[in-house]
Formats: C-alpha cells, sequence, structure tokens
DNA sequence: GATTTAAAAACGACCGGTTGGTATATTAAT
DNA sequence: ATTAATATACCAACCGGTCGTTTTTAAATC
C-alpha cells in the first residue's frame, strides 16, 4: 500500500504542475497551492522545504508526462525520419491540442519566465531541451546513414529549429487556443522535413 | 520646450520596459520601478492610473520601437519575398541579436506570461501579431500574382508559420543567449522560403 | 481482531517583508 | 500666484516561510 506521505506529496506535485502551467511560476502563490490541494501551510512544507523545491519535483513529472505522450507509437526500428514526425505530431496535437498541460506547454512557459529571474532553474529547463535536440540531431544523422537525405545539411542546426518551431507553435497556441495553429505548423514543419529528402 | 512631466512619463514607460522584459510583467514591481526611475509612489501614480495602464503605455512603446527596427532597410517597392527576408532578419539579428529588448523579446515574453492571467492584455498582444501576420500573408500573395511561388501555397498558413518561428527563436534565445540560434534559425528560415519558390 | 504506541502528517497562528494603490502635503515650474 | 509635479506616510491584502501543537496513520502487541 502507498503510505498517505506519498499520495499527498504527489497531489500536491499535480496540482502544482496544473496551476504552474496556468498562471506561471511567480504568480502561483502557496496559497492558490493550498487551495487546490486542501492543505495548510505545514502540511506543504512538510513535504517540500521551498517553493523552488516543490518546482523541480514538478519538472519531473513534467518530463515523465511529457515522454509518455510524445514517444506513443515510436518504435526504435522504424524509419528514423519517421519517428522524428512522430515525435512533432505527438508534440503539437497531443501535447499541446490535447492539453495535457492545461494552460499550456510547462517546458516552454517556465523556460520564458524563469530565464530572466533564475539562472539555476532556467538552466535545468534548458538542459531537457538540450537533450530533446541531440535525440533529434542523433535520428537525423541515422536517416542520413541511410541515404535518405541532401547533402551538407548541418544536422544540428536542423534539431533545434524544430525545437524552436515547436516552442513557437506552444507560445501562440498558448494565447490563441486556435487549434488550427497545431494543424497549420504541423503541416509546414512536414513540408519542410520533405524539402530535406534528397 | 517639452514639459516636465511628458519627459518624466517617457522615463518611467522607458524603464518599465527594460524591467518587464527582464523580469517579466507580474514580478516587476512597482518599488522596482520607483527604483529605476528615482521616483517615488506619487510621482510615479501622478502618470498612470495603475501598474496595467502603465503596461499599454509600455506595450506602445515597444511596439513603434519594434517598427523602427524591424521595417530597416525594406523598401515598398522591393521584392516582396526580399521583403519578407528583410524583415525575419532584422526581428532575429536586429531585434533579438541586438538586445533591443534586454532579456528578450517583450511581445513574445509577455504573450507568454499574460496568456493565462489577463484575458484583455493577451488579446491587445494577439491583436499585433495577427497584424504581422496579415502583413506577411499580403507580402505572400503579392509574390504569387508575380509568379514567384509553387501553387496551391496557403498564404496565411505559411505567415503564421513563420511568425512562431520567431516565436520559438525568441524563447531559446532569451534563455540560451547563444547568437548562433538566431544565425541557425535565419538560415533554416530561408532554406524553408527558398523550398516555397517555384 | 482489538488495543497500544511511536512516528508521520497535518494544522494554524504567526513572522517580517512586500504587494499595488491612495490621500494629503509639499515642492518646483511657469 | 497658480498649477503641475513629486514626496511622504499610510493602507489592507498578500507573499514565502517557521514552528509548536494536534491529529492521523500504520505497525507492533496482546
Amino acid at each position: 500500500m502507498i503510505p498517505k506521505g506519498a499520495r499527498t506529496r504527489q497531489k500536491i506535485i499535480e496540482k502544482a504542475l496544473r496551476l504552474f502551467c496556468v498562471k506561471g511560476y511567480y504568480n502561483t502563490s502557496i496559497n492558490d497551492i493550498l487551495q487546490a490541494t486542501a492543505l495548510t501551510k505545514g502540511g506543504l512544507y512538510g513535504h517540500f522545504a521551498s517553493k523552488e523545491e516543490l518546482w523541480y519535483a514538478v519538472y519531473d513529472e513534467a518530463l515523465s508526462t511529457w515522454r509518455k505522450v510524445v514517444f506513443q507509437g515510436i518504435q526504435s526500428n522504424a524509419d528514423p525520419l519517421e519517428r522524428i514526425q512522430i515525435l512533432i505530431e505527438n508534440d503539437l496535437k497531443k501535447k499541446l491540442g490535447g492539453n495535457v498541460f492545461e494552460g499550456g506547454c510547462f517546458f516552454h512557459s517556465m523556460l520564458v519566465e524563469l530565464s530572466g529571474q533564475s539562472t539555476a532553474m532556467s538552466n535545468h529547463l534548458m538542459q531537457g531541451f538540450k537533450q530533446l535536440i541531440e535525440l533529434l540531431c542523433a535520428w537525423l544523422k541515422e536517416a542520413d546513414q541511410q541515404g535518405q537525405l541532401k547533402e551538407n545539411l548541418n544536422f544540428s542546426e536542423i534539431a533545434s529549429y524544430m525545437v524552436i518551431c515547436l516552442n513557437g507553435a506552444a507560445a501562440l497556441y498558448a494565447s490563441s487556443r486556435n487549434p488550427a495553429i497545431l494543424d497549420q505548423t504541423l503541416s509546414q514543419i512536414r513540408f519542410y522535413i520533405q524539402q530535406l529528402k534528397r
């Protein structure tokens, strides 16, 4: 049986994740979280030493959620370009369109809010993006080794460009709430990827 | 001669613009602005009725600054695709790379921070982005009428995709401070535009 | 299965400091 | 002298965080 403390801790993380996505980190007060969890100050601070420590736990939760969503239907033996397309489609349609993070993408929102505020937290976020770029880069190299791509392409440049596009879509979708943005971005990135093929 | 009040007002706007870019709207306190302007509460609230009213004035200032930067070297009679390329290059290299808004792009940062918080302010921002998309769309149509583009392109889709890319670049540049991001994005968007040509 | 018990968890009053904003007094410009 | 501009003192509400106390939990004992 899962002990009570662990269950409460998880509840705090989930409610805080939602609030951080909708209201942002600084603009979510501890009281907001207390209200959402039906806890009191002492109850919450028994699980987390500070708001910042809670944020790191929320980050881990968000990362695990994101991984579950974005790798759906990706077989490791499938065509590497196909994997890239599915990952991008999952990120746009499932993560953003499916409102996995209510109010916007946790990682993108936090990156923007924290970049001028906390170097530690924003570095933590950047490292995650860097890993995603490296994964895409590796898949591009794989596709290249299979002779699928045009010559003289800059893989890491292409990979970061893809991540940039996904972040831009997150920004505009979060504020417009217009699903057409997702379809349009997907269609344009697909067109773009098509042009990389030899 | 410019009256003292107008000068003070302008100084408040400029200092607030910088602070909003670096720290965000909610995380910039009135006291931060007072410190930056060497004013006191009464001095500031004689010029603006509320923090939100100040924000709208800051928005106007940011828009005027952005226009000055981003339309540099664009002749109205020039090739429309050329105009698009210059605008994008100005946005990436001059606006972002030139640190026109310290700490990131005002419009992008505000869009992310305010989208879950103030519908009024975030709609105000969205309208600006919509206008930019419409401008790019019109230029694309112009290029099409000159027979420059492939057939069956969705112009408004392409235009919003371009704006999305610019926003994504703003997000990642703001946190990484890596100028290579700007060059890489520019190079990839140029490649993308090249593929639109017939 | 009931009772005991120690630890885990939650409570809630309180802390110093800050928030955006106001009313009034004072100073500076014309 | 009049008005525009700024300073000052103050407000209630809220901020993240602390701490001694009480309640709940779950395992050990009977």
